[in-house]
DNA sequence: ACATTTATGTTGTCAGTGTCAACATAAGAT
DNA sequence: ATCTTATGTTGACACTGACAACATAAATGT
């Protein structure tokens, strides 16, 4: 009988999966107060180990941050597919409209994780991954789709996503920032969304 | 005869306008290194002052931040109001497609800068000025103006104004972090950007 | 089973930074 | 001329990222 030392069976070494641990009490600091207080030293201190244990998993700050931000797309991902889910697969515009929403709504929930998501040029994976690609694709797949059914030009694919994307993500960015002015009505920012990727596929129809 | 100790004639104390001098410094660095080099440490070296000087001028290393940011938004209207300069008055529409190209082309053009301008919630100026506020205040003129000539809906302008900005904001956003995708054709945002509004007040028209 | 290698974790240390207090000096006001 | 205030300097402290040297447990080979 070996001694409980760690509760995960895939618990490999030593203390049991830190990296996992450091990863999730990063999310913490994140959520709690903001980029800036997500410090290799504070997350040590909380997951209680020494100062430098981190280092064994991550190379750099700079290497957790881009860890944090991959997960965060694999997040906004499974978000996104979850949403769109509920939506007849023979409605692809309305599934954009989803998206937006579900998008909008993703990020006013996790502000700095979103803000750390976009906060820069893209850190290349170590693995060759690239999770916002995917998510990229997935959209251009709905965009595609709408084309198909002739509620979009049968123009290139990736423009229209491009600026489907852009819209979504400014404003959610915007709305982030408390930089959408005279939110007296509805107000709620993911109806803004809906509403102006209604508008924008109107403009984009054949 | 005074002896010439500063140039500027403004120049009020011993060493000249520092304030002046470190705010165009950290904007060099800005440019230079990035967000995450504008340190005031460093800014006081290149200045010639003691490390602690800076802190007669800015209460804070946040509050250096935030007046570099007013100064961003103070340089994009400039540049937003040049470029319209150029384009008929009779011609709104025209206008916030040039708005659109200019833009993006600042955030290209500058994005270090950019990117602090909306990193995160404005902080409140000390004086009381907004100076977001009145570059969105000029572009829902020029949405007002489209609005009378038949152009756009007449509905909320703020809410169009809104919807524009976030397009704008988000194209120079992913563009200045190189996530837009497949940029193989002309490849300029600003077209992208131009292109996008086009689609978005056509979608808006009556 | 044992020795060897490798993966993790710890301790100690250094430079760089933000911030403050105490002090120094020049400009303006009385 | 003196006083007050604005500005700049010195010195200090805590915190952080990063590295080197060391310690130990897990994996691996024989």
């Amino acid at each position: 009988m070996s001694r409980p030392r760690a509760v995960k069976k895939e618990a490999p070494y030593h203390h049991g999966d830190l990296r996992r641990v450091i990863l999730e009490t990063a999310l913490e600091l994140l959520a709690e107060k903001g980029e800036s207080s997500v410090t290799l030293r504070e997350i040590a201190r909380r997951a209680g180990v020494s100062h430098a244990a981190p280092y064994r998993h991550f190379s750099d700050h700079r290497a957790l941050l881009a860890a944090l931000n991959d997960e965060g797309f694999m997040a906004l991902r499974h978000a996104l597919e979850a949403a769109t889910a509920k939506v007849s697969a023979a409605a692809p515009v309305s599934r954009l409209l989803v998206v937006a929403e579900t998008y909008v709504d993703f990020a006013a929930a996790n502000p700095a994780r979103y803000r750390l998501m976009f906060a820069g040029p893209r850190h290349a994976a170590p693995d060759g991954s690239n999770v916002p690609a995917e998510v990229f694709a997935y959209v251009a797949g709905l965009v595609a789709e709408a084309q198909a059914q002739g509620a979009l030009r049968q123009e290139n694919v990736k423009l229209m996503t491009n600026m489907i994307w852009a819209t979504v993500h400014g404003i959610a960015s915007l709305a982030l920032n408390q930089r959408l002015v005279g939110t007296e009505t509805g107000d709620n920012s993911s109806t803004l969304a809906r509403e102006a990727i209604a508008a924008l596929i109107k403009g984009l129809a054949p």
